[in-house]
DNA sequence: GACTTTTAAATGTCAGACAAATGAAATCTT
DNA sequence: AAGATTTCATTTGTCTGACATTTAAAAGTC
């Protein structure tokens, strides 16, 4: 773990570098002791705010945990599904409402992955799985739900399927796509005619992914990307108009 | 922006939270400065070291940059497809070296979602895209190719593949999936025959590509990913055996 | 031997200072 | 007056040194 003390590159950035790369390369494995702060200052040169902003730099990321008291110190963290499906979703949710992207791409994109995790899905989904939709599909049926909770229940619908597919990079690499998407989903106002054309094609959905029926799954989530999209589009249109 | 004073949590992880939140929440747009580092540990009674700290954080992150000099400080970042794209890639790579993830579900997954992009490339891919394809197809069919060159110039067909489908969004989720493979695709060897069975399939898919036939793409795609897991198979039992 | 107390080590926080960069205003030159 | 130069104030980057807090292990006590 080195710098280059003639870099122009704040000192804090330089050291996070040094030693993010020295766990990606293995360097430091999972789960090992760094060096104590005081150490650190003393093997780089500097400071210790200045290490604490580089190693405050890696927790942000999840790189490591750091405990205190005596056998404290930081520490290599592991990096789960969980932190990084967390991770996944802000920077997601981020990304879409910094960037000016349309409703129909990012509409697109989730609906094209999510056909993707549809076959697996039909072919392993655990009862579990299988349960949760019809639950959420029962929940979305319920007179006086807030377009907001409609949403949420969408989302955890769509959450199921993906999760079926019994493939956790897959579910990781979705929730960005899925969740994101929410914010978006959020600008429509759903009047109970949609709510029924949309319950019913999760119902659709459901189905295919209960018998087995991989193209049939596939279809609906087709026909769904359709049908929101076609939404939308009403629903800009109508908001132009005014 | 408040924080709490009976949160045990670390003073400098609240007012990130805290800064994280306004930045949600649009109460801080893009481009906007934020206070100075001075005025923000007024503003949340805590000494500067904390604060900046606390802003360390987030552009680890990429939520802040920082400017140095009279009218400097730190301003809400726009997240660029770019930064979004590497901190994913990042993420998934750690992610997949940290939990002995298998090779078949992370073949799996990139796989299936790859798939995805397929039909929307085989429409929409321009001249550029199908003439970056074929030279990776061109450079994999080079004699004294090493097996790093011979990935990276894989992780750039596939990349040129995802880019076709013209859907920013898209191309930033598949950047995980696709990138994240290599170090574990970086662990086989290949023979000249693999190369020629792999690079054929590559042709295959352009040529799909190219006379924009989705379904001879989708198929194209399928047969690598079966390919694929095989040769990682034999490698695998190959050295099990040893 | 089990419990309590002490202690040392580590991170968390603070205060104050100086360095370096940078844009804007003030000054000087032509 | 216009342009070039200098000065200056502001802000982040870094350093020093100190104290607070937490925590596990060591020492002490019954």
């Amino acid at each position: 773990m080195k710098i280059d003390p003639n870099s122009s590159a704040d000192l804090s950035v330089q050291i996070a570098q040094a030693i993010k790369d020295a766990i990606i390369s293995g360097e430091l494995i999972v789960d090992e002791r760094l060096p104590s702060e005081a150490e650190l200052s003393d093997h780089f040169q500097v400071s210790r705010p200045t290490v604490r902003e580089a190693l405050k730099r890696l927790a942000a990321q999840s790189l490591i945990r750091t405990q205190r008291g005596a056998s404290g110190g930081a520490f290599v963290n592991r990096l789960s599904f969980e932190d990084a499906y967390s991770q996944q979703v802000t920077t997601s949710t981020l990304l879409l409402s910094m960037n000016e992207v349309s409703f129909d791409t990012a509409c697109e994109a989730r609906y094209a992955l999510e056909r993707a995790c549809a076959p697996l899905s039909a072919e392993r989904r655990s009862a579990d799985h299988l349960a949760t939709m019809r639950a959420e599909i029962f929940r979305q049926g319920q007179p006086g739900l807030t377009d907001v909770a409609f949403c949420d229940s969408d989302v955890a619908f769509h959450r199921a399927l993906v999760d079926g597919a019994c493939n956790p990079v897959l579910s990781y690499q979705l929730a960005g796509a899925v969740e994101a998407m929410q914010p978006l989903m959020n600008m429509i106002t759903f009047t109970a005619r949609d709510r029924a054309v949309i319950t019913g094609l999760h119902t659709r959905i459901a189905d295919a992914i209960e018998a087995g029926d991989r193209s049939a799954a596939v279809c609906g989530l087709q026909d769904l990307e359709n049908e929101t999209r076609k939404l939308a589009a009403d629903v800009f249109a109508a908001r132009a108009k005014r």
